[in-house]
DNA sequence: TTTTATAATTGATCTGGATCAAACAGCCTG
DNA sequence: CAGGCTGTTTGATCCAGATCAATTATAAAA
């Protein structure tokens, strides 16, 4: 209503011992000297727009970038201009990781709405990572966890149908929106049906499809953007391929 | 003939000095002292047999691995038994980065042959990263470039049809054999028809179809495992997806 | 040598999801 | 609020690759 509602997030102040995601960017039981070491070179900077990269691929590889609201799609593109979603990432997950080793981005990451982040230098990170034995270990375990998320987004691609694809999809955001302190059934999709339908190897038809047919079958609630879990457990035994429901059965020899 | 030639692996001392893969496993310019803690802590142990595993799922996780010789396949296996191999290890690769996380190995990593390796303990090495810079970058570079392969398997899966998949499959493989100083031509696969139609979440017998095609077309000749590359650029061409020889054809607006 | 077992190839058919095409629903903007 | 734009849904058809089935090749065992 008044215009004083509108936030300048540019000058919003934000210390890392302040921020909500803390736990989930940074190592538990830093010393409060190493914490304010690592706030001084954290560069804040305006939040990004919807459509806006945070960084692009063949740029130069600076920063690694811990998302603080908002969501953003990671993609990587080959010379042919074949585009393929390798993965959405929300508040307190970390970017930019896979461009260490050769000093350039090799993806691009484009926010999905308004998302404001934190970008730490990788080189100044580093270089504390010699005297702080807990944020070099937290380091190893981003890395780690990324690739067991990529690990998990094969295996999904790799031996699962559509309907599982989506099923997975949908169980999986769910969680991870639980994890931030948010409903686990209400789910607001930032990506469109074409980034979904791209990220989970399928078309955007299809995705389409899918999801009119677990809303009939009282799955899901859909209004556009917004998903309403209705049956978790039908939808997590969907995406484990046990669907005996529609006909496929499994013979015991 | 004579049963002196046969070598037990068990009793061979190796240095990191002596290895020629010491450039891919280690980083450049280490002092000769830190060589010699590293080399310490290394555990050497009997080659692993074709089918043994260097580390299985659920495991827990202690060990990151080096291999020295022959090849390893890695894959992920859901609740439901749905198995996916994620990569396909040879000399000088590391393998078990992943499970650094949650302290447990979430794959198996089995021989496809035999193959000899390197176990260096994680605890000791993070330690050991604390007082070697460039061993710690070492090992971001080495997760960094995990990463990276599994973006391009993504990205492989993800947009290529059977045919450009099998192509990238075959430049990729011939690529590393030559970094290994091996010819870029003739490639042994250590792997089945079954392991890679796996890998390139396809069908065994679309594997064998295409891998036949391309010895009609004279892009390659097989013979059982051997595979030799008769027409380098086609392939390429092939694997790129610009493949207009099959009637395809980008028509510009 | 034959026997058995396993991996690979080849052919015939089927189908899940792609492609093509059209209609529809929210939107901004003039 | 009409018109244009974009994203989504739904229907009709097609096809690349899966599935099913049979044959062949290789290798190890008897």
């Amino acid at each position: 209503m008044s215009k004083s509602q509108v936030i300048d997030f540019s000058k919003i102040k934000v210390s890392c011992s302040d921020c909500n995601l803390h736990e989930l960017c940074l190592p538990r039981g830093l010393e409060m000297e190493d914490l304010q070491v690592l706030e001084k070179l954290i560069k804040r900077t305006h939040p990004l727009q919807t459509g806006e990269y945070l960084f692009r691929a063949g740029q130069e590889f600076e920063n690694i970038y811990a998302l603080r609201s908002g969501s953003v799609k990671l993609n990587l593109m080959d010379e042919q201009g074949n585009d393929q979603i390798l993965g959405f990432y929300f508040p307190g997950e970390i970017l930019g990781l896979d461009a260490i080793h050769n000093k350039r981005h090799q993806c691009s990451a484009v926010a999905l709405e308004t998302s404001s982040y934190c970008a730490f230098p990788f080189s100044d990170l580093s270089e504390i990572c010699q005297s702080v034995p807990e944020l070099q270990n937290q380091l190893f375990r981003l890395m780690s966890k990324e690739l067991s998320h990529e690990n998990e987004l094969l295996l999904t691609i790799g031996t699962k149908n559509a309907e599982e694809r989506l099923a997975t999809f949908l169980i999986t955001l769910s969680s991870r929106f639980h994890r931030l302190g948010y409903s686990s059934r209400e789910i607001k999709l930032s990506m469109s049906r074409q980034e979904i339908a791209n990220y989970l190897g399928l078309t955007i038809e299809t995705v389409s499809r899918i999801m009119s047919r677990f809303q009939r079958e009282e799955l899901i609630g859909v209004n556009r953007k917004q998903v309403h879990i209705r049956n978790m457990d039908m939808l997590r035994h969907i995406s484990s391929g046990c669907n005996a429901g529609s006909g496929k059965v499994h013979w015991v020899k």
